[in-house]
RNA sequence: GGGCCCAUAGCUCAGUUGGAUAGAGCGUCGGACUACGAAUCCGAAGGCCGCAGGUUCGAAUCCUGCUGGGCCCGCCA
């Protein structure tokens, strides 16, 4: 890369000046204005104080020893408070865009992981009902996080923990039970609990359980292991995976709660906690500021077998059984990630809702204590919105917005587009009417076409001159115009953009970049439309500038391959674009 | 009472991990197609980067304290 080439010129000369001081950090950007030249180094600035100096005079001392056996800078000034502005020879740039042809597809990709086995959770929905709006929000970030750490060179695994064990999945059972009686004449009715779930699709389930043989006139606890079973696998299979089918999104493995307790795996992971010493038998107090209710039953005053969470920044120890005797949801949870530890993820990567914010010590503290990495993405959750006003919803109330109905309005695309828009950690508004437009405000759109036009760019060359698109380094400096030398800038940041954007686990990043780009390419485009076209009478200007297109098409197809979205060659007329998202 | 996240143009948001004159989209106003796709582009207007201190060559960015908003807070999942 460039950019490092430029680093290791600098960073001899500061060898030379500073010879204590060599393995230091300093930077190396591109400027922000364009007349500061192709990189801006801060090491003068950095170094200053150390060397006792003022930082112009260190930036003098620098540049009098820069050595560039390969000629690649062309000027190098000392500007503001010390930077040193240098600009390279175009050649430089000319000569480097070859990474496009020869990596092709793979154009973006880096080794910056080394090939670390990592682990990606995320969704990870209750098998209880659909999916709604936040759900989404999640499956892309996951999504293309995995995606990320791919092309950076990480080796990844996508991983579905279904929770089909514990309290939520009874009440599905029984809810499926009280239909299915409503649906069986003569079968003694069994009542709808307040907290069973009031969906309608619940009834779906409950007239497939009857037509796969199930009795509701057995009594509750006698068939309720098999319903729940039964409903779980149904949801999952009916309502969860279509939609991620839909949205494109893949696991490498759907992991069962209930197999943990099934085959008493709980059990190692706690002996291992024991081992490590950080469980112990204690009496929990209530929360700060709150009394202890004497009439709450629930909270028995009894010692508990608890992991000491608190010796790694969580505010309380955290209980691994009930007063019941029952394992807790974090001691399953517990054996899970050590199940992922011992499968040999060095590092793991979960995806949660901002509603899980105070779980996320307590997990952190558990997986370290086992000896593993864990971070944890948190994204702040969906405001759901229609018409400017919010849109409440509720899970167990019967009406609120699928997934399924956002992705079926405005395609796998646009929904992946809109939920990348934003940081994860700015909380987002999904206005249902803004979903359903297909306009030019969706910003898919925006990137798509980009792609179709270069596309059509290259077809048309192809169609009416016989041209293809393809590396000449003999006619690539006649690429002389300051738009052709940004865009070549612009594609060959792609990399680091990907590696930076994997280390930060922000895929938003990509989205941006993208954005930038194409407005970077439209610009030049409109520009010279009338006085340096892509396809002129001059060959040699007409060949690199096909080449230039076409990297900047490949680039953009790789940006959206990690995003996940498509990247037609050509658009149809907007109100068509519904169709134009299934090509892939 | 405590913990996590957020606050940047009228609106929705970026801001290269501390760099030089803070950017984009939408909206407003004014322009650009007889030739590669106008689903595009160019220009203008629009800012106390929530407030107050601190750290240093240098702060939207880091630290402290406020103000306002979101999420969470006993063994649920």
């Amino acid at each position: 890369m460039i950019r490092e080439r430029v680093r290791a010129i600098v960073a001899a000369a500061v060898a030379k000046v500073l010879p204590d001081q060599a393995q230091a950090e300093f930077q190396v950007e591109p400027p922000r204005q364009a007349e500061h030249g192709d990189f801006a180094v801060n090491a003068a600035l950095v170094f200053a104080k150390i060397a006792k100096t003022n930082p112009r005079t260190l930036a003098q001392q620098i540049v009098d020893q820069l050595e560039d056996p390969d000629h690649l800078i062309e000027k190098v000034e000392i500007a503001g408070p010390g930077f040193l502005n240098i600009r390279l020879r175009k050649g430089v740039w000319h000569r480097a865009l070859q990474v496009v042809w020869k990596e092709r597809d793979g154009f973006g990709r880096s080794d910056a992981g080394q090939g670390k086995r990592t682990m990606v959770e995320f969704v990870s929905a209750n098998p209880t009902g659909p999916m709604h709006v936040g759900h989404g929000r999640g499956a892309v970030i996951g999504d293309v996080v995995a995606n990320l750490l791919e092309w950076a060179g990480y080796q990844v695994a996508r991983e579905f923990y279904i929770n089909d064990a514990g309290g939520q999945v009874w009440r599905l059972a029984h809810a499926v039970l009280a239909r299915a009686t409503e649906l069986r004449p003569g079968v003694a009715p069994v009542a709808l609990d307040a907290e069973d779930y009031q969906g309608e699709y619940i009834k779906e389930v409950a007239q497939a359980w009857l037509e796969a043989g199930g009795d509701p006139a057995q009594p509750f606890a006698t068939i309720r292991e098999p319903l729940r079973a039964f409903a779980t696998r149904w949801v999952l299979q009916n309502l969860i995976q279509p939609d991620l089918e839909m949205f494109g999104i893949r696991f490498d493995k759907f992991f069962s709660e209930k197999t943990l307790h099934d085959e008493n795996r709980l059990e190692a992971a706690i002996r291992l906690l024991d081992d490590k010493g950080v469980t112990a038998m204690e009496i929990l107090p209530p929360p700060k500021g709150q009394e202890r209710d004497p009439h709450d039953d629930e909270f028995v005053e009894k010692p508990l077998k608890v992991v000491k969470t608190t010796r790694f920044g969580d505010d309380r120890d955290r209980p691994l059984f009930k007063t019941t005797g029952e394992p807790t949801y974090f001691a399953a949870d517990i054996a899970y990630h050590f199940d992922k530890i011992s499968r040999g993820y060095l590092r793991l990567i979960n995806v949660w809702g901002a509603d899980h914010g105070g779980y996320v010590s307590r997990m952190k503290a558990a997986v370290q204590a086992m000896g593993g990495e864990l971070e944890i993405i948190l994204f702040q959750l969906v405001n759901l919105m229609k018409d400017g006003q919010p849109f409440k919803m509720s899970k167990r109330a019967a009406n609120y917005v699928t997934l399924r109905e956002l992705l079926e309005t405005a395609g796998a695309d646009a929904t992946r587009v809109f939920f990348l828009l934003r940081r994860g950690d700015m909380a987002l508004d999904f206005d249902l009417g803004l979903a359903q437009k297909r306009d030019n405000t969706n910003p898919v759109f925006y990137v798509q076409y980009g792609h179709a036009r270069c596309a059509a760019i290259l077809r048309k060359a192809r169609e009416e001159k016989g041209l293809e698109a393809r590396w000449d380094a003999e006619v690539m400096e006649a690429l002389q115009l300051p738009e052709e030398i940004d865009l070549i800038k612009r594609v060959l940041l792609l990399p680091e953009l990907i590696a930076h954007a994997a280390a930060a686990l922000e895929p938003h990043k990509v989205v941006f970049y993208l954005q930038e780009t194409i407005a970077q390419f439209h610009g030049y485009y409109t520009k010279y439309k009338k006085t340096e076209r892509v396809i002129s009478d001059d060959p040699r200007k007409t060949a690199a500038r096909l080449y230039l297109v076409w990297a900047v098409k490949q680039t953009l197809a790789n940006g959206l391959r990690v995003l996940g979205v498509s990247a037609p060659d050509r658009m149809d007329a907007p109100e068509d674009a519904a169709e134009a998202d299934e090509v892939a």
